[in-house]
DNA sequence: GTGAAAGCGCTAACAG
DNA sequence: CTGTTAGCGCTTTCAC
């Protein structure tokens, strides 16, 4: 069996308090009887059980991370960097995709609390915000990641995405186009009604009027993205240029542009978000508006961690400023 | 406060033991008593502590997984094939990135035996399985995923390499191609040596002699893929076709080739090994082994629970077959 | 400085 | 069928 403190206590020839705070650092001990514990630690490779500790009340250093799909590159490398920084404070993080999914986020929530993780990082877009109620009214910490400008009071870390759909809708006016089409992931997400907004406030500063016929849902599948594409381009006037909310969409929209044989970026502009790896893979390169996703990830744990210390006064919501990232699927309207 | 299993047994009327037992199912206890029991503990929004649990010896009901790079999109997909096989036995993954970092390899590997994982599936290359012997030497089971055959008695899930490299050679050869290099992740491993090698047998029935001097290490990025392509297109007599052991790989392939103004697939063929999101992303569309990665983490997790389990009188290796994707990336020689 | 002892929330004999 | 009780491995007063 694994040694527990018993056996260390035996063995170093004190009391398991004693080895109890040569652990934790706490009370004082002399530097020989601690080096002396240390030592036989060390021999029989003794590790102390979180489990036990945590059932005295202390951490569990676990915390979740709720994302719709670990398999979606954006979201995995979110969950890399918040993996990353949650490494450097010693939390390991359990990964919950739920495909937005309300059955899945409350098998996960059940899970995740009988686990007595110390708090979670939610960035899905729950309905309803269900399941981050259910997480605050069990006072489990949370901070959360993403568009959503919640109506609770919880740390928020997002990107502006006013901003980001500015920058798009800025870029390609810039480039002399005036049929601008949206390939939303779904419009009832304020990350999304956002992102058209700063998109259409950018045309209205040219002095047009945006097409509201020009606006269509894509979801979050290349494959939806192709075909939402498909129907825009179809259109009796197609647009010479498209905003799509995530890079996964663009390049479905490059794809559909593709298989009705326009060149790119000559026949359409197309700007993704999120700048993900896909972005530099595709060909065209895609132009797009870069979230700092490093940086998403950090801060995010960084808040959390704050209130699960309890080393917070007041919520805070950081907003992160999203960067226009030009490539090659822009190009000047002919 | 939480409730706990005596607060439910008070406001029930009864002991602690009868509640446990109806948690657990276990003993026998009257309907009536089950559904009064149930009943409180609903309105009591009870939830048994796991860690208490765990702490009387039963299972944690979490495993590690440990990979080279969750923002890998070939790690996340398995990562999320794993995740949600262990979801259905109501397993947690915790997810650990190790860069094949000695020092996160063993700091994860402390993390994880403190918090007494149930078990661990490795999907990292790990250098003389010094991480696998340690969690061995634990007794934690662990299931490992990916070629490296390895020279101990656990239980596997590997996809053919040697398989997977015949058929990217065969395909090359069948395309008329007579000069094909090699780009290797690393030619350590024994996956790539076995890729490598089914490629070159291939190459052989078919009469031809593999160069040595045309397999390139290009490691596992698309710049470095890149770079390591280039000093292949750079060569005298450079390869006309790259059978590259990742996708990553064979993208940066792409992009070397594009760089050097080459028309692809016709002036160069490309095969991949994964078949990950970005093969089908890429232009040309990537022409790769296909990895069932699905049927990969799906079966290591089945494992991993066997094992913990303790329901296998043996360690099995499972081999599963990697198939050829054709698709644009490849052409015959012209 | 160090140790004895009382929990933390739950499980598992063992009694009744 | 149900309850009593002794741990599981660790933390934390509180004495000495």
């Amino acid at each position: 069996m694994k040694p527990t403190i018993y056996d260390v206590a035996q063995a170093a020839g004190v009391s398991i308090a004693t080895v109890s705070k040569v652990i934790n650092g706490t009370g004082r001990i002399s530097d020989k009887t601690r080096k002396h514990v240390t030592d036989v630690m060390q021999q029989l490779k003794y590790q102390p059980s979180m489990v036990a500790s945590a059932l005295t009340g202390k951490r569990t250093f676990t915390v979740g991370l709720t994302l719709p799909d670990l398999a979606n590159p954006f979201f995995a490398e979110v969950a890399r960097a918040v993996e990353d920084r949650g490494h450097e404070y010693g939390f390991n993080v359990i990964i919950c995709s739920t495909d937005n999914d309300p059955e899945r986020e409350i098998k996960y929530f059940t899970l995740l609390t009988q686990k007595r993780v110390d708090g979670v990082i939610v960035a899905t877009r729950t309905e309803k915000d269900l399941f981050m109620k259910k997480l605050l009214q069990q006072h489990i910490p949370i901070a959360i990641i993403a568009g959503e400008m919640p109506a609770l009071a919880v740390d928020t870390v997002m990107v502006d995405d006013y901003l980001g759909g500015h920058q798009a809708g800025s870029h390609l006016i810039g480039l002399g186009h005036r049929r601008i089409a949206v390939l939303a992931e779904d419009t009832g997400t304020s990350s999304n009604r956002e992102r058209i907004r700063g998109c259409h406030q950018a045309i209205r500063s040219a002095g047009i009027q945006p097409d509201d016929a020009m606006v269509t849902v894509g979801g979050f599948t290349v494959d939806e993205g192709k075909a939402a594409a498909g129907r825009l381009l179809d259109m009796e006037e197609p647009p010479t240029a498209i905003f799509a909310c995530n890079d996964l969409l663009a390049i479905g929209a490059i794809q559909a542009a593709r298989e009705r044989g326009m060149q790119l970026p000559q026949q359409l502009s197309v700007v993704g978000f999120d700048n993900t790896i896909l972005a530099t893979i595709i060909d065209p390169p895609l132009t797009t508006i870069g979230q700092p996703i490093q940086e998403i990830g950090r801060q995010a744990m960084d808040l959390l961690v704050q209130e699960i210390k309890g080393e917070k006064t007041a919520r805070q919501r950081i907003v992160l400023m999203p960067e226009l990232v030009v490539r090659g699927s822009t190009a000047p309207l002919l």
